[in-house]
DNA sequence: CTGAAAGCGCTTACAG
DNA sequence: CTGAAAGCGCTTACAG
């Protein structure tokens, strides 16, 4: 099956191909007449262009690469948390709009991916969550529009999009001191230095600070962030009894928290409180439906793209500092106590 | 910034670019002094080659397509059901433990689609679900290895991977029916003539006839495929007080049966058993835990790049026609009734 | 308003 | 064992 080029075109139309890419592109000053002509002959041979060579000559692929944490290195993708399928969704939605396709891959965000930019011309990175600061050696090199979701490594060679961590750490704090809560734990996946969960955390301290309440650093729970995680620190949170609340950094985590939890003695909110951090969709779908700070995961998939879309637009600009907004979104895992 | 080329290369090493090129590829016949010197040259230059350019000469860009059926049309992605995450999660690790990408588009899987693969010469395409049948039109007259998962849509053309989902509609009637439920409604997206919905009714009617229960039309619910549908289609069980036991031809469907129902007085599952279809991470997560058929979802990916790959491989192979195994997967939400 | 020609970066018969 | 050259399908100054 031969394929069907722009010279074929020409041909049908009694053009050159010079012509034919001209009215295809929309440049140059074509008459209507031959454009007409162009058209038609288009459809009428059913030509489709052949986006490698336009690439080749371009230096761009219309191409978004999205970087997606693995479960281990080198396994599959955290697809295990919904939030990256939720971001992902948004991100490919927006970007397909915009006449872009998307990438994934699960490759590191190294030196190795700044690699594959390169080879595949990709006209953006996008990539989620963190990664240890020196995976980002050499990135800042490259003339590819990269934008940094979820990462406090702040060099200011790429765009970042964010919330405020520690104020959502703050008023998830707030929130469960204000229903007579006192003994707090706090449960997140690994205090990496550059990671949203140390934001979270710091807000949680400032919670408990601006009320006079001591932080313990037997409360602070970390493991990873999934739900098996979420079931293991619940063995831990067992031989505390005193704990009334529990402060989990992700959804996933909560979710896990809590199934372990009922199938002990304690139930959730009768026995003991706990609140979420995401607003993924199982926040809603879970029995009893989970009280968690509320992030628009929507916008902040919109809003890398758009990064992505303004530096190809404008390069000379400044990057883009992005911090969406948070906010309680109350359901039925916290109960007030005396 | 210049970007690296083979010619640097061949400039660096005094060899042409020929030799180059092969040594890049392993073909052809290069002494081992030559190779190291090449190797050398291109770690020393940071060399990368331009898949713009491979693919336009070779036609084929490593690139396999996963066409994901979307919320609307023009919408957003359906990850909003967990399984197709759970797919994306398999194709993507089994295709980079293989060297291809995988490029993500919510585009329809018809005509355009066909375009799409043309343009980015895509080297295999994997479309999950169903679309109506005359989506496929045309799709059959290109060389790219397709391959369909969960599709019903049999005309020889493609490759298919699904499970048995007649059996698998058949044992999970049957397994409530076993544990002592005769009124026993179906819930599940649309009927459409080829989807797996219409072949798990079968099953479902096939485990009547086994039993001598007689099939009543109204106990028959249909809605979409999603969170929302369930609740709503669980109002209606809402009027039919006689019905012990619901058979959700989709996990997020009986997720959101089970969320509204609870709501109501009929907790589950005491009073109402739920048994839901594909095992998907959240049936293990909610509570009760879920009793569902499961099938194993990574496998289908793996299976569908597999195809994909053996296509690539072995063009003059017979079309691939895989159906992987379901079984009951007990938790907590089917009770034995008298 | 349109065309001839160079060039994007690679691969691969074909010669030698 | 290595190289000169054609060609993949497109875009874009530059002429006219």
């Amino acid at each position: 099956m031969k394929r069907i080029t722009i010279k074929e075109v020409a041909n049908l139309t009694g053009l050159s191909i010079a012509t034919v890419s001209y009215v295809l592109n929309g440049k140059g000053n074509i008459s209507e007449d031959t454009q007409k002509l162009v058209h038609e002959a288009v459809s009428q041979l059913g030509y489709v262009p052949n986006y490698s060579a336009r690439s080749l000559v371009n230096r761009k692929s219309n191409l978004i690469g999205v970087v997606i944490p693995q479960a281990q290195p080198g396994s599959t993708l955290m697809f295990e948390n919904p939030f990256y399928s939720e971001i992902l969704s948004s991100i490919e939605y927006t970007a397909r709009k915009n006449g872009y396709h998307i990438m994934i891959s699960g490759t590191n965000a190294d030196e190795k991916y700044l690699q594959l930019a390169q080879q595949r011309n990709l006209n953006g990175i996008i990539i989620i969550g963190m990664y240890n600061s020196d995976s980002y050696a050499g990135l800042e090199k490259i003339n590819i529009p990269l934008v940094l979701v979820d990462s406090y490594v702040d060099n200011h060679h790429f765009h970042t999009i964010k919330i405020n961590d520690r104020y959502g750490g703050y008023i998830a704090t707030r929130y469960l001191i204000e229903r007579g809560h006192r003994k707090i734990a706090f449960l997140s996946g690994a205090l990496h230095e550059s990671s949203v969960n140390m934001q979270r955390l710091e807000g949680y301290y400032d919670a408990l600070r601006e009320y006079d309440i001591p932080a313990e650093a037997k409360r602070i729970l970390t493991g990873q962030i999934n739900f098996e995680s979420g079931m293991r620190l619940a063995e831990q949170l067992i031989d505390m009894p005193d704990v009334s609340a529990v402060f989990c950094t992700a959804d996933i985590l909560a979710i896990g928290v809590i199934k372990r939890l009922n199938s002990q003695e304690r139930i959730v909110p009768e026995r003991i409180s706990v609140i979420g951090f995401d607003n993924l969709n199982i926040a809603h779908y879970c029995i009893p439906g989970l009280t968690t700070v509320g992030q628009d995961v929507y916008k902040k998939g919109e809003a890398a793209v758009n990064a992505v879309l303004n530096h190809i637009n404008h390069p000379e600009n400044a990057k883009e500092e992005i911090s969406l907004p948070v906010s309680i979104i109350e359901r039925e895992s916290v109960r007030t106590v005396a």
